[in-house]
DNA sequence: AGCACGCCGACT
DNA sequence: GTCGGCGTGCTC
């Protein structure tokens, strides 16, 4: 019988490929193994297994696996369910979706290396210019890739040239993959045995008497193993020892001290247990007691609990509780950056059973990080980490946490797989029967709608921890302030009162001010001509820092200039206004207070944020000015007052949850104020003090804007009545993407008729010389989802099949953000 | 996605 | 003439 395996590759291509086994690879290998198998004429991938069969393909003839990269599967049966209904659910590849779950080492590449044919012999007469050059190269180097046989040659096409080598028998051209991951090898020494006797120690001591350094490294030696088994690294006794590496280097050369290795784990918790005991009020006991309710029932629980109202210490104890029932628990985080804090506290509490996943961390961290979870160690019970951690290989899933589920950073937006964190989580859940929690200070729409509907269950705690208070919310009119004049720059006479206050009180003081976007652009005060980027549709926005000129969407930059590149008039001046702006504003006003400033600019570096917040934390700043990273999860004490700088740009915003995500956004803002008894103080500077937001954040009114929010989006047909699907049509061709958005949108319509809208062009219709528009798809609640997907695939498949859009892609965003 | 193949204009 | 541009089709 001939056996069969059917793979995921990860690429975007939307079928799985079948290749063909032997009797005893099919008997070893499992599904969720990974294989690499040549694919196309010489490229190597790392595949993953699907299915084992014996159906032979009838259109062509599978190609034999090339190696076996596991001994054991390196995922469950449950994962593979789960990218395949990713893959299903927001319309990309089970590629695409293997790509963004496996940590990069595990994605094994091909590099096609040339090297020297031994057994050739060869007329160095015979050899053109390129011929020669490749050859005399590989004298000096056993083995070329092809990137540097083009650097060598100049040139870039460079296959030909090597075809006709290999033609020749001059050289061969190889796959050769490598293994990316190396374990971590610890350096150890120890004593020959020849002189553990004590005779031979003392003579051995005795012979060193001339070489003192040397006698002093053994002496260490024997007082750090005196009575211990414990194995010595090289590094300890260096610097017990205060030893070079040059002095062992001659005590292994005599073979007095020999050295050896062993693997150890790169994940290591070093702290230790402080916090013991978590108690809580009566209010987050009455919550834990409901939730045990809905855990009971399988549902879904929806935590909604004002800021500071304790419910990290209910997700502890989940937490706790479905590790001693030996399961797994999964915490999801919107921003592991920014959450130091938390993931301190959970380490406090339980040890080294936490793992963070981050992506920030090295290939080598993130593949042991996979390995405890699948191999459900006691190191992989709890898992910490940004939406990528659903992908985790999960053995024995107990409980999912999404700690500030509405946040829409949930969503991955580019490449595909743009799955949101918080809904995967969700099925990933269900698949386990597991329980789920999803938390927040403001819930989303959609979840306090399912919640409504009884989708989920609503959990709620709308008290403070300690009973603090809520903070007073003062709104400015910055519209009448600044027809009074009681303006100086961007600061109303208020906020400069309050800050000054809080100055006086030694208290620290937050000011808000929304989205780098609104960075300084620069404009010719004669022609109005401001500098654009040749490859985006946007001005370029100006950086005082490096005194450059800038593009956020390609980084084009170029250096800032002293006249106007159109009319060359040298009165040019910056508008709008960003952090750096209220920062110089503010060393104006306070000189003598200690400003601090938070955004993408100042927390670049690995620990940027870290000390930026650390700073504030140990009151080095007084002030600290920053963006949207303010509001997360972030607990300062001795912070009484919270500045909104301009409320408006957040309102203003074009995007039908601009409403939702402002009172969001200033409510959690506003959290940061006053967490100890002192009662806080927020400030909110707007041009419309009447605004239905401005009032609901003032009052605090989450129910309020939830009505009036959800009778808007029923009126204008928007989630959660109707679901979503973005379709992003580019290309480089102007025409073409209009003439490509328009066969599309017509062909959606003639299916879904006035729940098609667009194409329209984005915000920003050109990035990197690449033209944009937006179809968007709505889909009404009675509308089947599935029904309505394979329909849009198939317009999409006829749309692909047409030529002269070849050019055009298509991104399919479901549930855009 | 990569990569080969094929067709076309622009240069040593 | 060939080199490199891009459009097209295929990968088990």
């Amino acid at each position: 019988m001939a056996f069969f395996v059917d793979l995921i590759l990860p690429l975007p291509l939307d079928k799985r490929f079948t290749y063909s086994l032997t009797e005893e690879e099919a008997a070893f290998i499992r599904p969720g193994m990974r294989l690499a198998v040549q694919f196309g004429k010489n490229k190597i991938y790392t595949a993953i297994v699907g299915k084992i069969h014996n159906e032979a393909p009838k259109v062509y003839e599978a190609k034999p696996i090339h190696q076996i990269l596991d001994v054991s599967p390196i995922l469950d049966v449950k994962q593979l369910q789960f990218w395949t209904w990713i893959a299903n659910y927001y319309l990309c590849t089970e590629g695409e979706v293997m790509r963004a779950a496996l940590p990069g080492a595990f994605l094994l590449e091909s590099e096609s290396v040339v090297k020297l044919n031994k057994q050739a012999s060869y007329d160095e007469n015979n050899l053109d210019d390129d011929e020669f050059l490749v050859l005399e190269a590989l004298q000096r180097q056993s083995s070329m890739k092809i990137r540097e046989i083009e650097d060598l040659l100049d040139r870039k096409k460079v296959l030909p040239v090597i075809n006709k080598m290999t033609e020749k028998n001059l050289v061969m051209l190889n796959q050769e993959i490598y293994e990316q991951y190396s374990p971590k090898q610890t350096r150890y020494v120890k004593l020959n045995r020849q002189f553990e006797a004590e005779s031979e120690m003392h003579q051995l001591l005795d012979e060193l008497s001339r070489a003192p350094k040397q006698r002093q490294v053994i002496l260490t030696y024997f007082s750090l193993t005196a009575g211990t088994k414990k194995s010595l690294t090289v590094k300890k006794l260096l610097k017990e020892s205060k030893a070079t590496s040059s002095i062992l280097k001659s005590l292994l050369d005599k073979q007095i001290l020999q050295e050896y290795f062993q693997e150890t784990d790169r994940v290591k918790f070093t702290g230790e247990i402080t916090n013991t005991g978590i108690s809580f009020n009566k209010y987050q006991k009455k919550a834990f007691d409901e939730i045990q309710g809905i855990f009971d029932e399988k549902k879904v629980c929806l935590l909604h609990g004002v800021t500071s109202s304790g419910k990290t210490e209910i997700y502890i104890k989940l937490i706790e509780k479905a590790v001693n029932e030996g399961k797994q628990a999964l915490y999801l985080l919107p921003e592991i950056a920014l959450t130091t804090q938390l993931i301190k506290r959970l380490q406090d509490y339980f040890g080294e059973k936490v793992l963070v996943y981050h992506s920030k961390y090295s290939m080598n961290e993130r593949v042991e990080i996979y390995r405890h979870v699948l191999q459900n160690s006691e190191k992989g019970k709890i898992v910490i980490g940004a939406r990528s951690c659903i992908f985790l290989p999960f053995q024995n899933l107990g409980l999912v946490v999404v700690d500030e589920e509405h946040e829409s950073t949930f969503k991955q937006f580019d490449p595909a797989p743009r799955y949101h964190a918080r809904d995967a989580a969700v099925v990933l859940a269900k698949q386990f029967d597991a329980n789920i929690i999803l938390g927040s200070a403001t819930p989303s729409l959609e979840s306090y709608f399912n919640a409504e509907h009884h989708k989920y269950e609503l959990v709620e705690l709308n008290r403070r921890f300690g009973n603090v208070l809520m903070p007073e919310v003062e709104v400015v009119d910055i519209k009448t302030a600044h027809r009074k004049r009681k303006m100086t720059g961007h600061f109303s006479e208020r906020l400069i009162e309050e800050i000054r206050e809080s100055l006086n009180e030694e208290e620290q003081v937050i000011l808000f001010q929304n989205r780098r976007g609104f960075s300084p652009i620069l404009e010719c005060n004669t022609c109005g001509h401001s500098p654009q980027c040749p490859n985006c549709d946007v001005s370029l926005t100006y950086h005082s820092h490096n005194n450059q000129l800038r593009c956020h969407y390609c980084g084009y930059h170029m250096a800032m200039q002293e006249k106007c590149m159109a009319c060359g008039s040298p009165e040019i001046s910056t508008k709008g206004f960003g952090t750096e702006q209220v920062e110089t504003e503010l060393k104006a006003l306070f000189p003598e207070a200690k400003i601090g400033r938070m955004d993408q600019d100042t927390t670049r570096g690995k620990y940027a944020y870290e000390k930026i917040i650390a700073a504030f934390e140990n009151h080095e700043t007084d002030i600290l000015v920053g963006t949207q990273m303010l509001t997360k999860g972030l607990d300062f004490r001795k912070v009484n007052l919270v500045g909104i700088m301009n409320a408006d740009n957040l309102l203003n915003f074009p995007d039908f949850r601009a409403h939702e995500r402002s009172f969001q956004l200033m409510l959690q803002v506003a959290g940061r104020s006053g967490r100890t008894q002192k009662r806080g103080k927020v400030l909110i500077q707007t041009y419309n003090p009447f605004h239905q937001i401005i009032q609901q954040v003032s009052t605090g009114n989450y129910e309020a804007m939830y009505k009036e929010q959800l009778e808007e989006r029923y009126q204008y047909q928007y989630p959660p009545y109707f679901r979503l699907i973005r379709l992003t049509i580019k290309c480089r061709d102007f025409s073409k993407t209009n003439e490509a958005a328009a066969w599309l949108a017509q062909a959606l319509e003639n299916v879904f008729e006035r729940y098609v809208l667009g194409p329209e062009f984005p915000p920003v219709a050109r990035i990197r010389n690449e033209y944009y528009k937006n179809i968007l798809l709505k889909i009404p609640q009675k509308q089947s989802l599935g029904k309505t997907k394979k329909m849009v695939d198939r317009i999409l498949s006829s749309f692909r099949a047409i030529g002269a859009y070849r050019a055009v892609r298509v991104i399919a965003n479901v549930d855009p953000q």
